[in-house]
DNA sequence: TTGACTTATTGCTACGTATCAATAATCTAT
DNA sequence: ATAGATTATTGATACGTAGCAATAAGTCAA
């Protein structure tokens, strides 16, 4: 088996010692004479030399690894998310681990301590379980998180970052279409942990402002079947409602399978609206409206921001950064059939 | 910052040497006297010891890390084929690192050659571009492979197995479907690399075994874009059309697309079908007709096989196994409005 | 020429672990 | 009681790297 190259054979190759190979590829070649620093890189190129991640992570106490933290790497949101940060990370040198903690709070604790084990140099994602509290030991340790959040978070004085999309405001807005239009009995239904809590805020606050009673039911999964067992309970329970909105888009469609499978017309007899824009949610009859929340860059400045940290310190307490969402109306909502008295 | 705990301050904890400790860890405790092992293990209990994987890796030469190649993340048909793989290794130790590849050429060799420096100590995964020799080199380096191929390949000697689904005959069974419905313009939308070629050869076998004439079109990626465009050149071609099969559902999802812009009704003017059985091919209208390959029991497998190979060596050649297909049969696929004379 | 500096290079060590060879302690058979 | 065998434990080492402290070689002012 051909064993693999080392900086001591390229010193060989190169005529010098190991120690120069090292200080000629970190300290840069200003140290070092330019006719030996060009025989040691010739030396590295024929002998296609490659550093050993371990040995330098051993010594430099660095992994040169990132965590990136998701809840359900089958929802379509993530994907789009886990490939920006990848791409940018990679690009930078670091390699990135996916995990997909399926919203458990047992897992997000896993990587919280292999971080704080060394294994991950900073950690980027989206937490469901965990708070700042949980997290604070490893803004201790000096591990920098950049978080995905719903809604603005104060960091504290840690190196917590957070990248957030205003989700009250955009379940306020949301709402607020379906009020315009003239529907008055919406439903709103939501899944326990994540971005919940704020998106049931906004439409609360909403329906409050309209005068409107809301009407809250909780699925048990953020999935499609959730959705859909949702739904059912609800048309089953003979309610009066004329608009449904989902807490996310897998379980919008959920809800959408349901209304079909009871005779009910969407949006004819009752609308439909969710969250986050995956693929699937255009291509659905009708079509979903949702709130689109730019998966990609998001992602891509989730990785930027981390890096930023990585490279220049984590002294700095957090900031947090707001990022856009955009209402995408499609075919799924439209006015009540009968607008209520 | 709070030092992570090693083996050593265990020892001394202990009250026993470094190695006594390594030993407990590794080579079980039967060689060491009862007494002093439940010691040691209290010391790393109380501790909270946790092993130095880069430290263990550099000493090893084994990364305890396995890689996991898709050519598209975003593709809904891989991330289930991705976290069944995470699931079985993590749950032996192993972390997995995940490379979208984004069927490029460089990039999957580039995964390739960090393995062959020792990054990785196994790959599973989808390969595009590269074939047993190119992956040949790291069959001989020890780092065993488990592909998911489209058809049964010959492993040779090399300790590269792989999980297949015949494809081949997928597309057959799909083509014949249609034809049996009375189909006889059958146009197939293929695209570069990957599984075309089996799934073009199995609906190239079943068109001519039926006396009809094939129609192929290339699309430029297997992605909902791709196949939009490929059917609106099809459309626009004036070619006579019936049906359409598509090389995966992402494309066979934009075909439906291009059909209902071009206001064609489906399958009431034109039938589609896809491969693979994503989530959206159930939810989109009508919901797709196409072939399911159980991606979680695949990955699952996958990854089973390789752990397999790294607890029990690398000898012995490879082997391909079979997976099932199933076709789903949906509202996507009717008879022909008017079967051909 | 000498000493003080600068520049270029290198020896040595530690990171935390696994493992081999060696030692110490205990036991068995005679 | 003693040699030989067995069991339990440990010292020493190497994996490949980064970076400090030290050395060697060259430069310059006096």
């Amino acid at each position: 088996m051909p064993r693999r190259i080392t900086q001591k054979e390229v010193a060989e190759r190169a005529g010098v010692a190991q120690a120069t190979v090292s200080l000629v590829l970190n300290g840069g070649r200003d140290k070092v004479a330019l006719e030996t620093a060009e025989r040691i890189e010739a030396a590295i190129a024929e002998l296609g030399y490659q550093p050993n991640r371990f040995a330098q992570a051993l010594r430099t106490q660095r992994s040169r690894v990132i965590a990136c933290v998701v809840p359900d790497l089958t929802n379509p949101f993530y994907p789009s998310l886990v490939v920006a940060v990848q791409k940018v990370a990679r690009a930078a040198g670091y390699e990135v681990i996916t995990i997909d903690t399926e919203g458990r709070e047992a897992n997000e604790r896993q990587v919280v301590q292999a971080a704080q084990y060394g294994r991950f140099d900073g950690i980027v994602g989206v937490f469901f379980k965990l708070g700042a509290r949980e997290l604070a030991p490893l803004g201790k340790a000096g591990v920098p998180i950049v978080r995905i959040e719903v809604s603005r978070k104060a960091g504290g004085s840690l190196p917590i970052d957070d990248l957030y999309i205003d989700n009250e405001a955009a379940a306020r807005a949301l709402t607020g279409h379906m009020l315009a239009l003239g529907h008055r009995h919406i439903t709103m239904i939501a899944a326990p942990g994540g971005p919940q809590r704020v998106r049931l805020q906004g439409y609360l606050d909403a329906m409050a402002s309209a005068g409107c009673e809301p009407n809250v039911l909780e699925a048990e999964h953020f999935t499609v079947e959730g959705g859909r067992h949702a739904a059912d309970a609800l048309v089953e329970s003979g309610r009066p409602v004329t608009a449904i909105i989902a807490a996310n888009d897998m379980m919008a469609i959920g809800v959408m399978q349901s209304l079909i499978a009871h005779g009910l017309a969407i949006p004819g007899d009752i609308s439909v609206a969710g969250f986050d824009d995956i693929l699937a949610s255009a291509l659905v009859t009708p079509s979903l409206t949702t709130i689109a929340q730019f998966q990609d860059r998001l992602g891509a400045a989730a990785a930027e921001k981390l890096l930023d940290r990585l490279a220049n310190g984590a002294d700095e307490p957090g900031r947090a950064e707001e990022m856009p969402y955009e209402i995408i109306i499609r075919g799924s909502v439209a006015e009540p059939a009968m607008v209520a008295k």
